[in-house]
DNA sequence: GACGAATAGTTCCAGATGGAAATATAGCGG
DNA sequence: CCGCTATATTTCCATCTGGAACTATTCGTC
């Protein structure tokens, strides 16, 4: 598909739709920072999690009984390895997690929730839930989440 | 305008419709915190500033002649006012600002651009923007714009 | 005018970040 | 089985971050 302008659209025209596209750009980029920063917020004050250390404890929830390595904690989470040893180290202290070495291959560690990990992910997520409805879903139409979807399929292709 | 589910949907579809609500929330974030990174190195790479700074030269630019006092870069640029400091110290000793206290009154200081931070604004915001329409703009038809558009209206809303 | 409260900005501090170097382990070719 | 390379994770380092404490300045009240 063409997504470009239609043909015909003068030059001054076409110049006011991609500044017209740059500023909703930083809307959205607006939006999610502040959202961001009160969602970690929330989930600090009320559970003393941070945003990076609930989302570990989602991605191992997800991932079921053989937990995930710390590679692909780190991928999946949008983490430097390194910054992923820290946070898994912090969540060990906290004994919401354990580390296991793999036995086959013993450069690899296993992450696993501990029964207090999985019960502090599901204590954690009623609250960051909550904060995403009141911020997002509660705003939104059916159509308006069907539209948005449309839109992130575009902006994931390729 | 009523954006819940219609009436009639069991508690199964609407338990449905949540958690894929939430789903995309977390694509929308995914997308967003992905393209930040590489936006960030690529402005490192090709021009040396990191999206804060840019930001905060950009911020300056549209505010004209007049520049902008510490605390209105922080608020707009949403930074801390400690970081935002940071930030104004990295810039003046690049040469790109120049600080200048406010004779009326002194607590304050006013941030200039230097032609050298207007320059510089002008060669990070080529590259910036065409980063912007590669992973955005460019694979948006103008009503997904409309849609989108329209979803941040409602997203911003109170 | 002096003094306490308010405001703007900076400095300090504790903690987090990513990338590079270091460590530990595995796999492969001869 | 040895050395070489590849892989997984951790440690180290330089830098960034926000919030609290601090400094400088102004304002309001007496």
């Amino acid at each position: 598909m063409d997504t470009r302008s239609a043909p015909g659209s003068d030059p001054t025209t076409r110049r006011a739709e991609r500044v017209a596209a740059i500023d909703t750009w930083r809307r959205l980029l607006v939006f999610q920072r502040r959202s961001m920063n009160e969602l970690d917020d929330e989930l600090r004050a009320e559970r003393g999690l941070d945003l990076e250390e609930y989302d570990v404890l989602l991605h191992l929830t997800e991932a079921g009984r053989d937990g995930l390595r710390m590679g692909e904690i780190a991928d999946r989470a949008l983490l430097a390895r390194s910054s992923c040893t820290r946070v898994v180290d912090r969540l060990e202290r906290g004994g919401l997690v354990e580390r296991a070495h793999e036995p086959q291959d013993r450069r690899m560690v296993r992450v696993l929730l501990t029964a207090d990990g999985r019960a502090a992910q599901r204590r954690a997520a009623a609250v960051h839930v909550r904060g995403i409805e009141r911020r997002f879903s509660s705003r939104l139409s059916p159509e308006d989440l069907v539209d948005l979807r449309r839109v992130l399929t575009r902006l994931e292709e390729s």
